[in-house]
DNA sequence: CCTAGAACCTGCGAGC
DNA sequence: TGCTCGCAGGTTCTAG
């Protein structure tokens, strides 16, 4: 569920309210909440215990608690329902509540990993010499991130023989993109969603990643977007940039541009919203 | 090697 | 009231 900016203010959270706090306790109360730790929850509450958090990162949707004086970090992502909240610690348990962190200091707050659908999850890894967890080494920097290769992007959707949104949506040549501020993007860019990437010119490219770049800011800059309850930050504030989505769930709703009506299509077990004369279908 | 589609989960609202 | 269906912002595995 969470995209780039709502994980980047996930992140911005744990900066300020768990970074150089020591873990003295964690408990797994659900096994797939930590499937990705292979070694299996017992040894991951084991291996956290007594470690110092240090300065939390962020690439794409992954996002990730070093563990100073060690070579390893604690990765998270927050998958379709996930949310890392920092709770009193007499706060009743979520429902969803999986995993829970406690830090050997007194200010009464701990971590909460709280998924409805577990697709997300805590793991802990090696970090490779520039910090990254080996495991998401694989994982294309952010269009936000000042190291991303815009041309390199453009030579990867060049060579490849798919269609734009399956492009901006794989996160191995870029990340942070999903459903929502792909279809943004698109709308922004007027190109529809199955134009073929092969198709695209370096100017075409580059307006896309401004665009990319201009929504997801702009969603930054409000705390993320958020839908109803099921997202919020990690102190438990919802966003409220989905007053200005110009594309995603508008369909029946006219255009922000031209006013004809917005059209959603099945897409991949989901849905592409765009606007029909906008954002014409490609030819064939 | 590459790409498209299904699978993984739970819950909610709409419609019957 | 209660059932079934469709739908939800992501990633990963498998089939072709």
């Amino acid at each position: 569920m969470p995209e780039l900016p709502e994980v980047e203010v996930v992140r911005r959270g744990l900066e300020r309210w768990v970074a150089q706090r020591t873990v003295s306790d964690t408990e797994v109360l659900h096994p797939r909440a930590v499937r990705r730790h292979v070694a299996g929850a017992d040894d991951f509450a084991h291996r956290l215990k007594g470690h110092r958090i240090g300065t939390p990162s962020r690439r794409g949707k992954y996002l990730w608690l070093p563990l100073e004086e060690t070579h390893q970090a604690v990765l998270a992502h927050l998958g379709m329902s996930g949310q890392l909240l920092v709770q009193q610690h007499e706060f009743p348990d979520e429902k969803h509540l999986r995993i829970r962190v406690r830090f050997a200091d007194t200010l009464g707050t701990e971590l909460r990993f709280v998924d409805q659908r577990t697709f997300g999850g805590l793991s802990l890894h090696d970090t490779t010499p520039d910090g990254l967890p080996d495991v998401i080494a694989h994982i294309a920097r952010d269009p936000l991130d000042p190291l991303f290769d815009d041309e390199l992007f453009h030579q990867a959707l060049r060579r490849k023989r798919t269609t734009i949104k399956r492009a901006l949506l794989d996160q191995s040549l870029i990340s942070g993109v999903g459903n929502i501020y792909a279809d943004e993007a698109l709308w922004r860019a007027r190109v529809h969603y199955e134009r073929p990437t092969a198709t695209f010119t370096r100017p075409r490219t580059a307006e896309l990643l401004g665009h990319a770049r201009d929504v997801m800011t702009a969603a930054l800059d409000v705390g993320g977007t958020s839908f109803d309850s099921l997202y919020v930050n990690v102190n438990g504030e919802s966003g409220y940039f989905d007053r200005s989505l110009d594309a995603y769930g508008r369909e029946g709703l006219p255009c922000r541009r031209c006013g004809t009506p917005m059209k959603r299509q099945a897409w991949m077990n989901r849905s592409s919203y765009f606007c029909p004369k906008c954002q014409k279908p490609p030819r064939g």
